[in-house]
DNA sequence: AATAATAAAGGTCAAAGAAAGTCAAAGTTA
DNA sequence: TAACTTTGACTTTCTTTGACCTTTATTATT
């Protein structure tokens, strides 16, 4: 087992216990107890809690220390509805693979969910449809498909 | 014996014993076992262990890395295949729903997919078409995303 | 009280180590 | 001879470690 998936599976643990969604720890003291030099747990951390990630990490330096690793919550409904009100009457391919992009690495929806929504929005999808209809159409079926997840 | 079989050998054998379906080896070990130069198990996976074979591979760098190779379940593909095949050039909105209900039912695609699907193919999607074109672009969502499922 | 020294954190970066990947040449086999 | 195997040198990616740096808090000094 790799030391920094062990780091890494303490800090999710510690997490997901965490009521308020954020873990802290002391750099030295983890790293002590893990058996490992303290630079690692920066690796892991720089490697593993990314913002890409959904993580938000802050720290402090001197006597009482930490690191602080919160796990940016995005509230599920809330981005939905905000996702649905930004897309108009119009979206064309590119910019909806970004909002499923977006929604897959905020957990709004799962890798399946975000590979079905790309292949029900592709152009491919939409062959036969005239160039001028595709972009409401799709923009259509992408808000239907937003409202569905918000059951 | 050929070499490239043994070592096939063993991955299968490894595969038919895991509970779920994959086999995870490391390479420089597998290879020392064997007797052989790493780069031989790349060779074994690559004209063995394909997609096309119903394969799947993923794999890790550096310290702690492996390989892992994933048989597909064949029911899966199958059945979203067959289905395709069902699905003609045109497919009006009940139908979609019992196919999706079916597949549902019997644990190709989960629920969230399930209710992803019945949106992108509902009539609401695609208010503005008309008529006579709905049923044709239906069946190309469709199977669009059928196929998102097989990856 | 202000300042200086010390201790206690955490941060950075680069080198070394540990896997796996690639590719082409050489060897085998049908 | 064409297709398949085997081998090995070289590359890329990810992990681990350690030396050195910066920031903050605490304690001692004037």
């Amino acid at each position: 087992m790799r030391l920094s998936d062990v780091i890494a599976g303490m800090i999710r643990q510690m997490l997901s216990e965490a009521d308020d969604g954020c873990a802290e720890i002391q750099r030295n003291e983890l790293a002590s107890r893990v058996g490992c030099v303290p630079s690692q747990i920066n690796y892991v951390i720089t490697s593993r809690f990314t913002p890409e990630n959904g993580y938000l990490v802050e720290s402090r330096r001197g006597g009482g220390g930490y690191i602080r690793i919160t796990q940016v919550k995005f509230d599920r409904l809330q981005t939905l509805m905000h996702v649905i009100n930004c897309v108009g009457d119009s979206l064309d391919c590119e910019s909806a693979r970004v909002f499923i992009g977006n929604m897959n690495d905020n957990g709004i929806i799962d890798d399946i969910s975000a590979e079905l929504m790309r292949a029900a929005l592709s152009d491919t999808s939409y062959r036969g449809v005239p160039q001028e209809f595709r972009d409401g159409l799709r923009a259509s079926v992408f808000k239907q498909m937003l409202a569905a997840l918000m059951k």
